[in-house]
RNA sequence: GGAGGGAUACCAAAGUGGCCAAAUGGGGCGGACUGUAAAUCCGUUGGCUUCGCCUUCGAAGGUUCGAAUCCUUCUCCCUCCA
């Protein structure tokens, strides 16, 4: 019996960041395993919609070895606070969504989720069931739960506070519609980035005011992007997404920095504990080449989402293309019509550069190739030919197709 | 409800009548060096077929030969008081 015990808290512990409070847990999973009753997790999911992240599979990975232990897991759909628009981001209010854009953004969701989590094994709820039928009244009630004090000990609204950054009423409504959310679902566990660690203890604070037994709070750490620096996200620019080709992929992991490549081995591949550790030790002594170790890595990510072949091709492509300095094979064509035409406007033409001034700049810097020549006069007119390679920096191609 | 402070380019932050397409820093982009890493160095960072022209300094009007800078109204934010 406490072997097995054991055995859950090893997987549940590897890679967490933090889990408020331990010995809840430990009770917990006993008790699930006496009662041969499995713990409901809940990872609550915002639809604001477009392509999951790397970042994201952080915690669906943990949600994952949940599952193998033979856990309820449970996809929550925040489809309410999805469709009054959700103000977390610091600097801009985000547009509500419709009814459908929820829904649709939902299934998108889940389709990407199921690449990491077994379809037939994940709950999937949505919190309009609970909140949108709630009451002015319940409302009132939730939120004389707690205090502004103790609000402003969230560091995002604390920040902005002594900022002097505006706050909106209704934000301080998100962390009780979340925490509500748990009340609902009645969740043994909440799984989370570090981020979420106010929200997650917000459900166990009113869980205990609704006289439930409180949720264990798991929080992964947050997986930094390619800047090495800041969180993996969409709106930075710095993510890979698992939607994303098996190139990209591949070349966006060999640009994360080295500090970053056992985090990510860790965090999302499913390389074995024993051989990770050979690969931090080859780091250390320095018999192991930080670029084969992050070869590794990038083979890993990409066989997860697109199978072994297309990690090798992937491989293959990165080798020719960066290592050697050679055109790739799958350079997007570009139609137009024969002639002559100014180089600056053949760049903005093809989406190469967004402007005829920054085009002129990348002639100017020396960014420009055709056909593997560097053009430095921007004034240079280009007989176009079938077949013609542009290049823009080091990684924008098009391929020049004569109607 | 009252009093005061503020809004400048991707972000931060100078500029308070012409020399301002707007200092400086960060970020981004390009180049060199590499392992498409980091660090470093150089360049660049509104638009336009560019030694010139056009549109930018919260919004709209006005004063002036000339406005990011002065005046009026409006919008938004912040602080203190109630």
């Amino acid at each position: 019996m406490e072997e097995a015990v054991e055995r859950q808290l090893a997987v549940i512990r590897l890679g967490t960041a933090e889990i408020v409070p331990e010995e809840e847990l430990v009770k917990k999973i006993r008790r699930s395993i006496r009662e041969n009753k499995p713990l409901v997790v809940k990872l609550g999911v915002d639809p604001s919609g477009s392509d999951l992240t790397l970042g994201h599979t952080v915690v669906l990975n943990k949600m994952r070895q949940l599952q193998e232990l033979g856990h309820r897991i449970q996809l929550l759909i925040g489809d309410f606070t999805g469709m009054v628009g959700d103000p977390t981001g610091k600097s801009e209010t985000r547009k509500q969504l419709t009814r459908e854009e929820v829904l649709s953004n939902a299934k998108s969701y889940a389709d990407q989720a199921f690449k990491v989590l077994d379809p037939e094994k994940t709950e999937i709820l949505y919190n309009s069931q609970w909140l949108a039928p709630m009451s002015f009244e319940d409302v009132v009630k939730l939120t004389s739960t707690l205090t502004v004090a103790r609000m402003l000990e969230r560091e995002d609204f604390h920040k902005r506070f002594t900022g002097n950054l505006p706050i909106s009423l209704h934000e301080f409504l998100y962390p009780l519609m979340q925490g509500y959310d748990s009340v609902a679902m009645k969740a043994d566990i909440e799984l989370g980035g570090t981020d979420q660690k106010f929200n997650l203890l917000m459900g166990r604070m009113l869980q205990k005011e609704f006289g439930q037994e409180q949720q264990v709070a798991i929080m992964m750490p947050i997986l930094e992007g390619l800047d090495g620096v800041q969180k993996m996200s969409k709106s930075l620019g710095n993510y890979i997404g698992i939607n994303e080709g098996p190139n990209e992929q591949y070349g966006k992991t060999m640009s994360i920095p080295d500090e970053l490549m056992v985090k990510y081995f860790e965090l999302v591949t499913d390389v074995p504990i024993e051989e990770l550790a050979m690969i931090k030790s080859g780091l250390a002594e320095q018999t192991l080449h930080p670029r084969d170790a992050k070869m590794r890595l990038a083979r890993e990510i990409v066989t997860r989402y697109h199978g072994i072949d297309a990690a090798k091709a992937a491989e293959e492509h990165f080798k020719t293309v960066f290592q050697q300095g050679a055109i790739p094979d799958d350079v997007p064509e570009v139609q137009l019509a024969e002639g002559t035409l100014w180089v600056v406007k053949l760049l903005t033409e093809t989406g190469l550069c967004p402007s005829n001034g920054e085009a002129r700049r990348m002639v100017q810097q020396g960014g420009v190739k055709i056909n593997g020549e560097k053009i430095d006069d921007a004034e240079t007119q280009i007989k176009l030919e079938n077949g013609m390679i542009l290049q823009v920096g080091k990684r924008k191609f098009a391929k020049v197709i004569l109607q």
